[in-house]
DNA sequence: AAACAGGCCTAAA
DNA sequence: TTTAGGCCTGTT
């Protein structure tokens, strides 16, 4: 028996893959035919694209109340590219980067896994997050098979640091049960956050241990949409010293800096190497 | 084996 | 305000 699979048509500026592997997001695995599967938004789907379209398993009422927001379907992604490109590298950035999309996650499931990201390669952090979710998260039955959600805050703010010790994500353990109980305590509203201003929910992010200048803007950009935060990992920063000399302003990108960040951090990781 | 991995914290200038 | 060293764990 095959779930139900949905149509959805997309004429330019999606590529799953891209999306996918931009560094954004840590659950949606690929299997040998590129199709994906994952959980986000409390579901659990397996997506793939042929061409001009996205197949979703799920119903037509899932995609509008689900995957239309997260894949933030309703922005021009090309025009933002046009707007971006100010000089030939970020032409050819965006050029490259065609297709990616910022996914609209869920904000505190971006806090924690940014801040279990410090230090650690995507692989890594993956199988973290997996574990995490293997153990804490709620069970949920798809196609099947079984997936799990990411655990709320308020449960991983009853765990100890030895409750977290099988998901081996070290000294991180604790900067995510503080921001957990920060969460649960009510002394940190990350809903609230997104509505506030930039600099104001960046300083109220970066008072919890563990959140830095990086992960704060991560959290900002990838979790509560505001797409003018530009996190700078080594790759950004690399691109930043090679091609603009150490000496860049964000805010030319603005209001799609963190935009700019994505298709920067891509091309950067993935372009072809040119010989001679 | 020693260094590093998509940072951050603390101590010390 | 900037700089140096250490940090859990795993891989090369």
């Amino acid at each position: 028996m095959r779930e139900h699979e949905v149509e959805l048509r997309v004429t330019s500026d999606f590529d799953l893959e891209k999306t996918f592997e931009c560094g954004q997001c840590f659950r949606w695995n690929a299997d040998e035919n590129g199709v994906y599967t994952g959980v986000a938004q409390g579901r659990a789907a397996r997506i793939r694209q042929e061409r001009g379209s996205i197949f979703i398993s799920g119903t037509i009422n899932e995609i509008e109340t689900t995957w239309h927001d997260y894949f933030d379907l309703k922005r021009d992604y090309k025009k933002i590219r046009e707007q971006l490109s100010i000089d030939d590298f970020m032409l050819k950035a965006t050029e490259y980067g065609e297709g990616i999309r910022l996914l609209r996650q869920d904000k505190w499931e971006t806090l924690c896994s940014f801040i279990l990201s410090q230090r650690n390669n995507i692989p890594r952090i993956k199988q973290i997050i997996d574990t995490l979710c293997a153990m804490y998260g709620d069970k949920i039955h798809s196609n099947g098979t079984e997936y799990y959600d990411f655990p709320p805050a308020k449960r991983i703010a009853a765990l100890s640091e030895k409750d977290l010790e099988p998901i081996k994500s070290g000294y991180r353990a604790k900067y995510i049960i503080e921001a957990a109980k920060a969460i649960a305590g009510g002394n940190l509203n990350l809903d609230a956050l997104s509505q506030s201003t930039q600099e104001h929910a960046r300083r109220a992010l970066k008072q919890l241990h563990g959140v830095g200048d990086k992960v704060a803007d991560c959290v900002l950009l990838f979790g509560l949409n505001m797409l003018d935060a530009f996190p700078k990992d080594v790759w950004v920063n690399r691109a930043i010293a090679t091609h603009y000399k150490n000496n860049l302003d964000p805010a030319v990108f603005s209001p799609y800096a963190g935009i700019a960040q994505q298709y920067i951090f891509h091309y950067i990781r993935n372009k072809p190497v040119h010989h001679g």
